[in-house]
DNA sequence: CTGTAGAACTTACTCGTAGTAAGTTACTCG
DNA sequence: CGAGTAACTTACTACGAGTAAGTTCTACAG
């Protein structure tokens, strides 16, 4: 031992703390340079691992980039889901929906460009996973459409889905501008209008 | 007969109808295999030409991909403009135009493949261009919603903004939303049921 | 303190595709 | 005809996804 140097980096680690640190490096690095924008050798170079182990551990750089996205959209969908159930009423949930998804996306702009990014992916099996993600948001949505509704009362499944289909839509949609625009409105003023524009339309769904 | 026009061997050809030419192709096969699945190689094949005379003409992909967005975005604007302005009052206009939009996307389904990949272009100075057609959409509905409230009465701009960029949002994920059902329902459907969760809202706008 | 099984990890590639440098052919007009 | 130029090509480089085959480290039985 002639040498004083240390060397504690370079040390082996069990398969889960590995693919931890894995993820959380992608994540940083995709939420800062986009799908397209980050190298695979990129994420391995940070995480001073080399790049065959990724590939052992997420299968393909789309695999790596979905467990991303399915861990910030589990997030986001817990935290909105929870807003909504805390509300005493329809009206309430629905406001209380919106402001939450507002608010998490302002205080987690990385996770943020993660998510957009996902339109990355509309080709290939990584599609389908991206897919079931949203329709747990617009299964969540629908429920709170339906329970909006006289109770009992058959309902037109069609346009439950339109509307449920608009409104995620329309959230994915105001996130993106909000991001891109100067000094957007506050997440409150957001979720207002949102709340006003569609309360009235609501009562409009019809039986089938 | 394949084509009307005839193609003897293989000519020169002036430079406006080369890139017809090759903007057609490249149209057809985004269209077919999305933007990550078409390859410059696979355009220059078709079209019967060389690869470097694509990019002497288009600098690069996403130059092409976006002359193709820029053309079927206009055609889509001018249908739904068209539709909009024929109509005798704010609230025809609103039905109209939306299904002047899901008319147009079941009859250009090829065409409604390049448009959902322009989340491809996140990335890039490309984004910018895809934003500012976007931006023309946005436009359209902004004077729709204006032209319903109470003429020479202030607005508050944000608001405008806000319910312009949800609807917005709303028609491209339903847009989405049916290609990706096995039996949607008709445009006129879901014009309808659209027309009736955002018209009664329209009213809420304040003045500023 | 071995020796050995298997997990963690690496080197050194292939392959496909975006993009380019430099040259060649055909059309046009004096 | 013979220049000048626009249309076009061959033959590359660069880079990133994904892989085959091997090399250490570590836990544990004897």
């Amino acid at each position: 031992m002639t040498s004083t140097t240390e060397r504690p980096p370079k040390r082996r680690r069990d398969r889960a703390a590995r693919e931890r640190e894995i993820l959380e490096a992608a994540e940083r690095i995709f939420g800062e340079r986009g799908y397209q924008g980050t190298s695979m050798d990129d994420v391995a170079a940070q995480v001073g691992v080399s790049k065959p182990l990724i590939y052992q551990y997420y299968g393909s750089k789309d695999g790596l980039f979905l467990a991303c996205l399915a861990r910030l959209r589990g997030h986001l969908l817990d935290t909105v889901a929870d807003a909504v159930m805390a509300a005493p009423n329809a009206e309430d949930a629905l406001y209380a929906g919106f402001l939450a998804w507002f608010r998490f996306l302002d205080e987690h702009p990385q996770a943020w460009s993660v998510l957009v990014d996902e339109g990355m992916l509309s080709a290939g099996p990584a599609a389908e996973a991206t897919d079931e993600v949203r329709a747990a948001f617009i299964e969540l949505i629908a429920t709170m459409v339906r329970m909006n509704l006289p109770a009992g009362r058959p309902v037109d499944d069609d346009e439950v889905q339109i509307v449920a289909q608009s409104i995620s839509g329309a959230t994915e949609r105001l996130a993106i501008w909000r991001t891109r625009t100067p000094a957007p409105p506050s997440p409150e003023k957001v979720a207002r209008t949102l709340q006003d524009l569609l309360w009235q339309g609501l009562h409009t769904i019809k039986s089938s």
